[in-house]
DNA sequence: GGCATAAACTTGAGCAGTCAAGGAGTCGGC
DNA sequence: GCCGACTCCTTGACTGCTCAAGTTTATGCC
């Protein structure tokens, strides 16, 4: 029926925000970043050269251009990526994560697997419920940071 | 590992994204509200009398007080909400759905289910997966509209 | 080469929410 | 009956995004 549709559509919405706000205050707290701010790291992080165009950037975090330019550029001033221009095309700037940013991300790293873990712990949780949850979730559309 | 249930949460937190700018764009190109207007509204349309106290239309809606009020300030513009006191204790100031507001509702609810079950459609989605799913986010700490 | 179209990015305006502070009202102790 | 502590709600300042418009550079066509 529709409404089950309606109302897992629903949960999951309010999941978020409570998900969003813990990761916020751990991250905030210890290091000074919201979980927008560690995600687009950790994508910069995972890419080739730890560095990416911004467009690129902007669908892989499914954000806009300019939700990525506003985003960067905090993390620009306090020194954790810097601007690089591309060679072959003055268009495109890359962001690309600085040495500085590379060791304060494996600091939040651990922040972050931290509170995922609370979060998900046993009893509550178990490892196959883990999976199920990702599984789930992978259909509709969101990529995690094991890729598509 | 905690790395799993980083991802899961990472997912979650995109897939939410995509959800939210579906039923927007559905929501809003038919009746002119936000997800986040629908649900407020569907909230009020649940409690008895369709009327609540905003602390606790907060409480349920998962935002803080003062997100309440800015988002039901817009609706109460439109007529789709009053805003009554109380009898009994002047602090506080009921939200009530109106009789235009009710209509207007059903309408909304009509879209969100079509969107939502557009969404969890088969085949890529059984009911019993759906359920899965809803059971999986319900132990997160979300509150759906089928209460807790 | 020169021009139209398109891509990458930035910027201004606006919206939805937060937090912190404050106004107004209630309630328990005495 | 009055004072202190608490509750309900609103407001101002801010953040983090969006969309629309504009700039700059690249590319394809002739």
């Amino acid at each position: 029926m529709s409404e089950d549709a309606l109302d897992a559509a629903l949960r999951l919405v309010r999941a978020q925000t409570a998900l969003v706000r813990r990761f916020d205050a751990r991250l905030g707290g210890l290091h000074g970043v919201s979980l927008a701010d560690f995600t687009l790291l950790l994508r910069l992080a995972q890419a080739p050269g730890a560095r990416m165009r911004r467009v690129d950037l902007a669908e892989a975090l499914g954000l806009t251009a300019s939700g990525v330019t506003r985003g960067l550029a905090p993390l620009e001033r306090i020194g954790l990526v810097t601007r690089e221009p591309d060679a072959r095309d003055a268009r495109v700037a890359y962001a690309a994560l600085t040495r500085t940013g590379r060791r304060r991300l494996t600091e939040m790293l651990a922040t972050a697997r931290e509170t995922a873990a609370e979060i998900f712990a046993a009893p509550d949780w178990s490892p196959a419920d883990l999976a199920r949850l990702t599984s789930l979730l992978t259909r509709l559309g969101g990529t995690g940071l094991k890729g598509a």
